[in-house]
DNA sequence: CGCGACTTTGAAGTAAATCAATGGGCGTGG
DNA sequence: CCACGCCCATTGATTTACTTCAAAGTCGCG
């Protein structure tokens, strides 16, 4: 992980173009840009561990980092993945707790880390600071919600087919496409499911003409049918209506 | 869900003896209870349900509030349970999206309701109250990873002992106790267990003598052991007897 | 005391993990 | 341009841990 210098008038045009700060105001950018530092990742490299101190705010620039839980037997939880322009770690650092997830990069990544105490004092003075991290951390509240919608069914079949409902871009019944976020082993690691369920669940799936497969590029031909697979407790056709 | 008439004062007063907004000013207590009201809500009532519309914080002034996801075939997943001086709704309230998860009185309860706009531009003009609302998403955001970590694991036993283990006070290898905060049928659907599995491992541990159970009470004898069957690709060869 | 809710116990079936090996895609280097 | 190695994905065979179904046992409370 390389400290990258960069001048803090960059960094405030940087930190203004990421969607996440749009709204915000030149002065408050400047003050969060201040000692704020750029630093570079690898791939493979870890950002932080589970249990390490909250110290600053992660931006990414570019690149992509993961976010999960290690688990016995070498497994791990994926939690979510960190794109251009989102943020992670402000949970842990607002309460001055120790990171509840390991932090890796899955490719080489530019990161802009903004210090604790910068960050608290700023959003105490600037009410729309505030508005905007009160925004990120109801969508990562949103999201875990999702997620564990998705990784608590029993089957196999529903975690996957309420993954790929959850998808879908407005609530109709009309098809649509999925470009995979990262890779299906990781896809497998947020189901909570073993990478050959997963290949298996999206083959049964495919022979049933819900979906076509073509590498990380996912179709849903027929949502209705991924609904009944959602829905019902699997094999049984018709076995418990109410 | 019964509307109760209490005057302003008397809500602002309940509202500043609650933890949650402690610290906040006069003024701002005032604001917030202006036109908040009190409801009570019967065992078994649905304060509200996936889906719906997020228009107000509910703060918990007594009883016990359920948070979960349905699932197919009746089952249901335990998200929170939420008590005396607590809230919830708060993330679907602050992006104004639908309830992600439903709502139940596990007993009789009272909950006091606070306006959607009256929260957002009173936390825009006090710094403080917008710093307790981040706190409190930071919170869940904090107990939805460690929930993710003790729900998420492969065998059921290393789930247990994981929740055992994140009720440990202190990072130590003491013994302490727990006292369940619901009934056991909840507290498995947390975890994602049957009753039935979480009985029976509830036996093994104490078999093993890491653990005493009575009723809802229990007591970590052996928090070692916990650590063991947490770590371990379950049963240590020749540990489990038949 | 007797009812209802909660919990425990038992027996059986199954879905998913595990283990193991093959196949495909892609970049590197010969 | 092909050969090789690496990583990711698929496929098959086996095992077992968990759910499910069913019933008895406990606890608390009117």
């Amino acid at each position: 992980m390389n400290a990258f210098p960069l001048s803090s008038t960059q960094i405030s045009d940087i930190l203004g173009r990421l969607g996440y700060f749009r709204d915000l105001q030149q002065p408050s950018l400047r003050k969060l840009s201040a000692d704020a530092r750029q630093v570079t990742v690898r791939r493979d490299e870890t950002v932080f561990a589970k249990g390490d101190p909250a110290n600053s705010l992660y931006v990414v620039v570019n690149g992509q980092i993961k976010i999960f839980l290690p688990q016995a037997n070498r497994a791990e939880k994926v939690v979510a993945m960190v794109g251009h322009g989102e943020s992670f770690g402000i949970a842990a650092l607002w309460l001055g707790l120790p990171h509840p997830a390991n932090a890796i990069a899955k490719s080489d990544s530019h990161l802009l880390l903004i210090e604790r105490d910068t960050l608290m004092n700023q959003a105490r003075h600037d009410p729309l600071l505030a508005e905007c991290l009160m925004a990120d951390l109801s969508h990562r509240v949103m999201d875990l919600m999702h997620d564990m919608e998705s990784c608590t069914p029993r089957s196999s079949i529903q975690r996957v087919s309420c993954f790929l409902l959850q998808h879908q871009p407005e609530a109709g019944i009309g098809g649509y496409d999925i470009l995979l976020s990262t890779s299906k082993r990781d896809i497998a690691a947020k189901l909570n499911l073993t990478q050959e369920t997963l290949s298996r669940m999206f083959q049964l799936l495919s022979k049933e003409g819900a979906i076509e497969v073509q590498g990380r590029l996912i179709r849903i031909v027929d949502s209705r049918k991924l609904l009944d697979f959602n829905q019902a407790n699997c094999p049984p056709p018709g076995a418990l209506p109410e």
